[in-house]
RNA sequence: GGGAGCUUAGCUCAGUCGGUAGAGCAACUGGCUGUUAACCAGUUUGUCGGGGGUUCGAGUCCCUCAUCUCCCGCCA
């Protein structure tokens, strides 16, 4: 009966005595003159099996050579275990070594530092950091589908490669098939791109916001869920070149309904995560973040903050502090503020909504008092902002003038200004970046080490 | 894009005042009848990130380039 490690340690008492076989790497190894350990892992479960053999196995002198990485199946019963680090092993009647790893394996039984596992990503999801991480990372993605499914939400997939080359989120990656030694030129000497694979001027995705938002006017609660491209150069733990972000839409729904569905959303993958992955988080807690279970209980059971950005002002104002930026009604808030606020002040999630218009974007709807908009952001301890939304512009003579007003051209958003000429509606969305959750929820402090093979400035090997 | 720091053995690091290279782990060899990052003994391991300069002499001081890390900006 071949088995995975997962299934005998959700089963083992009813396997007691039974003969198994499993397969799998060696994860480590002891061994002493007539009988040795070997720890086995196939990837299945957090925890390790326990393989015990002695001398009676006709490969016995080979076995204990066995490297650590080696890939084996393993035959024999499973046992008590006398040792009190496990309730059971494998005693061993047969052990078939499959793939001997080179001894220049470099993953050692001792703690590396994330940098080095960085630079040997193709054997980083074999520790037991990056597994959890991973595991947990699949399960956070599952989690995002189920919470938005069990509210009808429309899962779209908005389109990777755009045509709008201003969609007012950052430096974007260009996509072209043109020969970059010898572009084709206009008259004027500027790149001819009717030539180019469509026809005009292309890049990948910073946002699939717009596109979603033709979506919602159709199923009224939609999100997408997918690779998001910026082309900054930002050297910062908590920023990538390439990652994923959820974008929910809610049509006839206002900023408060943003908030509670980002606040209901966040809570509902924390209890996912604690409830699917015990051991992972119980190792998170062990032995990246010592505060994790405690700091996410905590804020599974409280209110996030709620506070306009002109209360947050006052705030950071009053508390005398000294800020490398001072604080002041019209600049956006620095990281030290919204650090300052979410960690010292409030000590769990916080929502600050209602910026200066000036400083946010032009999608974004123009309040009452004509001088910020309907923006959120939430910040969350230790990661900073999380996730940013905002109450979109419904009415089309305001939007237009937007659009006039920040410098974009309105012929470029022809198809986005339709829906507000077509059964227009107050509608709101925000975008979750889901590498910060999964940092958030893992304790993880680098954006990094939680993505499978990260593409950073400078860096895309892999 | 701006700033700071780092780079010494396969890994993690020490290296004092400028005087010619160290430890632990790994690997390798041997020992050990219940280990838990096993233990004990022994052996091997270096373009001190690259280039240039100062000096009788540079891992150490200076210049320069690069990588990586962190902070700021951008933002999710």
């Amino acid at each position: 009966m071949a088995l995975t490690v997962y299934e005998i340690w959700k089963s083992y008492p009813e396997k007691l005595g039974k003969e198994i076989d499993i397969s799998g790497w060696v994860r480590t190894e002891r061994t002493s003159k007539n009988f040795g350990f070997i720890e086995l892992n196939d990837g299945t479960f957090f925890k390790n099996i326990q393989v015990v053999y002695d001398d009676t196995l006709p490969n016995f002198a080979e076995v204990t050579k066995i490297t650590t990485g080696s890939s084996l199946t393993v035959k024999g019963k499973l046992i008590e275990s006398p040792g009190d680090k496990q309730p059971f092993e494998l005693k061993a009647e047969n052990i078939e070594i499959i793939g001997l790893a080179d001894p220049e394996f470099p993953l050692q039984k001792k703690r590396h530092t994330t940098e080095y596992l960085r630079t040997i990503a193709h054997l980083r999801p074999r520790t037991n950091l990056y597994r959890a991480v991973f595991k947990v990372r699949s399960l956070v993605a599952f989690a995002i589908h189920k919470f938005f499914t069990e509210r009808n939400f429309v899962y779209v997939h908005t389109p990777i490669i755009t045509g709008s080359d201003c969609e007012g989120a950052g430096e974007m990656f260009q996509v072209s098939t043109l020969d970059m030694k010898k572009p084709p030129l206009n008259e004027d000497g500027s790149i001819d791109y009717s030539k180019d694979f469509f026809g005009k001027q292309t890049n990948l995705t910073v946002s699939g916001q717009l596109n979603v938002e033709n979506f919602c006017m159709a199923f009224r609660n939609v999100y997408t869920f997918g690779p998001t491209f910026r082309a900054e150069r930002s050297n910062t733990q908590r920023h990538a070149s390439e990652f994923w972000m959820i974008e929910p839409e809610m049509a006839f729904a206002e900023l408060k309904d943003n908030m509670d569905v980002s606040e209901e959303m966040v809570k509902y993958l924390i209890s996912y995560v604690l409830e699917n992955a015990p051991e992972e988080m119980e190792f998170f807690n062990q032995w990246v973040d010592k505060g994790l279970l405690e700091r996410l209980n905590f804020v599974l059971n409280s209110d996030f903050g709620r506070v306009t950005y002109t209360e947050a002002m006052e705030e950071l104002i009053k508390s005398g502090k000294q800020f490398d930026y001072k604080p002041e009604w019209g600049i956006d808030l620095q990281t030290e503020h919204e650090r300052y606020l979410t960690e010292t002040v409030y000590k769990r999630p916080l929502f600050v909504t209602d910026y200066p218009k000036g400083i946010k974007a032009f999608y974004m709807r123009v309040n009452e008092d004509n001088k910020t908009v309907a923006a959120m952001d939430l910040l969350v301890p230790g990661v900073g902002e999380i996730i940013g939304g905002s109450q979109r512009e419904e009415r089309y003579d305001v939007l237009v003038k937007r659009i006039e007003e920040m410098g974009l051209s309105k012929e470029d958003y022809w198809w986005y200004l339709d829906l507000r000429r077509f059964g227009t509606n107050k509608h709101c969305g925000f975008g979750l970046g889901f590498e910060r959750m999964v940092m958030y929820l893992t304790g993880v402090e680098n954006i990094r080490d939680v993505i499978p093979f990260p593409r950073t400035p400078k860096n895309a090997e892999f």
